[in-house]
DNA sequence: ATATACGTTGAAGTCCGCTCCAAGTCAAGA
DNA sequence: TCTTGACTTGGAGCGGACTTCAACGTATAT
């Protein structure tokens, strides 16, 4: 597959599936005689999982890494699972904060909402 | 309140409270005789709701955007609901990914925590 | 064979959200 | 009065994540 494809594949530019490449997100993808890059399987599903990694806030370094220590072999496996814990917490920690903020907007937006229905002039604590 | 007590009580900078104000997150604080900020009640309220939605993601724009229709007064009431909706859609498919991210991360944690109990080798699919 | 459409690279550019700096003002203590 | 330290501003600098660019190679269709 072409990178023009898997770029169509995801909804991502090429540039952006070199930059992955670039950055270790993904691991080198294969080529072909004449240095094109022609992914398999295998590269679709690492590209995926950095697309889907990245979609969450996690940073680039971070899943660079995770490949990286995939890719030298079993031993990393505590580092790995180390790592994958991290991001985790990282993870419910932003689902927490966005919950919060989520309560928040929603009641700015009912208080909005009554105001207008409402004869409107009769609410305003703004913060 | 000075601005190096705001920033400590929200453990935030001094140097992003005055970014925050020169980009329109929060209205323009009350100064003193001499131009030093004093912040007051609902100043500390905006702050506070900065740094909340900042927390989560939103741009700065977008809470800029928020606080200018507020100065403008009531007359923008209708944009001000359409705007807070838009953020809060933005916040729930990033909450989301976020759920769907998690749910991939616990799957792989499970397995290496698996992997790791068992003898080891007998798993691969790191994708 | 030549056009054109897509591929490659390394480097530079862009946008965002701070963060730091220089030069200057102001207030309180020795 | 002089120093010390916190405040002010405008502007420059920085790190992250792309995005664009220039210069060139390759493959397919006419």
């Amino acid at each position: 597959m072409t990178i023009k494809e898997v770029g169509e594949l995801y909804g991502v530019s090429p540039d952006t599936l070199r930059y992955y490449e670039r950055s270790g997100m993904i691991p080198p993808v294969a080529r072909t005689a004449s240095g094109i890059r022609d992914y398999g399987e295998s590269d679709l599903g690492w590209v995926e999982l950095a697309l889907c990694m990245r979609s969450a806030g996690l940073s680039v370094q971070a899943i660079a890494e995770y490949v990286r220590l995939t890719r030298e072999g079993d031993a990393t496996f505590p580092e790995r699972l180390a790592l994958l814990c991290r991001q985790r917490e990282i993870l419910q920690s932003q689902q927490k904060q966005i919950a919060e903020t989520l309560k928040r907007l929603n009641y700015k937006i009912c208080k909005y909402e009554d105001a207008l229905k409402s004869g409107k002039l009769d609410w305003n604590s703004d913060t």
